[in-house]
DNA sequence: ACGCTAGTGCAAGTCTCTTGCAAATAACAT
DNA sequence: ATGTTATTTGCAAGAGACTTGCACTAGCGT
């Protein structure tokens, strides 16, 4: 993990503490958004002694930061997290059956905003773009 | 309402309760997709004596028929419900300040679906893609 | 090394949604 | 109409994701 990360947080006058670290170690390491409660076990198991709240709340301030982002995948009625840094702006699709997640490279939305906000007048802000299917081993 | 929506549920094994009827017209007079809580708030003050509990299982039913479309608007963390009947496949926009929520008539997907499933060798089923931003008043 | 303040753990609470069970009622047969 | 039965309902309780209060801990700036 970059150092520049603790400068960053220490300009917002937030501290690397070694809760914090370790969160955003596994979100680093992570080929797919995760879940509180999944980050929370990751880290148990690799002996890291922190408290499910304590999660939160780091992916929260981390969330604000702008250095993680959450999202929800369609339907899942949870929210997960993923690390910002060196990450293009993309989608997810994920497996009704096996709940696998894979990453999609593409958004083709930026053509639309456009012709949303002349539809309806609002400023777009953010968007959220998930889909679902079967994956190829549950086909 | 129409009766057409009774036949559909008795062909089901399906009754058309008093309660159920209600719901199907919160949901269809409603200019918005609503949340299980809004409908029963609805509900209650339309003066339908229902419990909670009797919304949710409704609205579950009625999903499982096809009759009502279940989506969860971009990062807000409950679902909400639209009727299907005479309605288009659509997505959203909700403001980030006053939470109003404005259909949105197109959807740029179709094409995309065939992009994805070349990319991922996934079988799309659904697709969730909701906006926020800031409605005219709000800005 | 000290002190201020952000961060943490624990307990408890909130909110959305689900489940179990006995009582009520819609649909159907007689 | 009346009875039968399976669906539906209400109430109580529970599950799961997430939040808040508070006292204690520990970064990090001096």
């Amino acid at each position: 993990m970059k150092t520049s990360l603790t400068d960053e947080l220490r300009a917002a006058g937030k501290r690397m503490t070694r809760t914090r670290k370790a969160v955003l170690v596994v979100l680093e390491a992570s080929q797919f958004p995760l879940s509180a409660t999944e980050l929370y076990t990751q880290l148990t198991n690799g002996n890291v002694a922190i408290d499910l709240v304590t999660v939160y709340r780091n992916l929260t301030a981390l969330k604000e930061l702008g250095m993680v982002t959450q999202l929800e995948l369609h339907q899942e009625g949870q929210f997960r997290y993923e690390i910002k840094e060196g990450r293009e702006h993309h989608h997810h699709i994920r497996c009704k059956i096996c709940g696998r997640i894979v990453d999609l490279l593409l958004c083709p939305l930026k053509k639309l905003t456009a012709l949303i906000e002349q539809e309806t007048r609002f400023v777009v802000g953010d968007h959220s773009l998930e889909f679902s299917g079967w994956c190829p081993k549950c086909q």
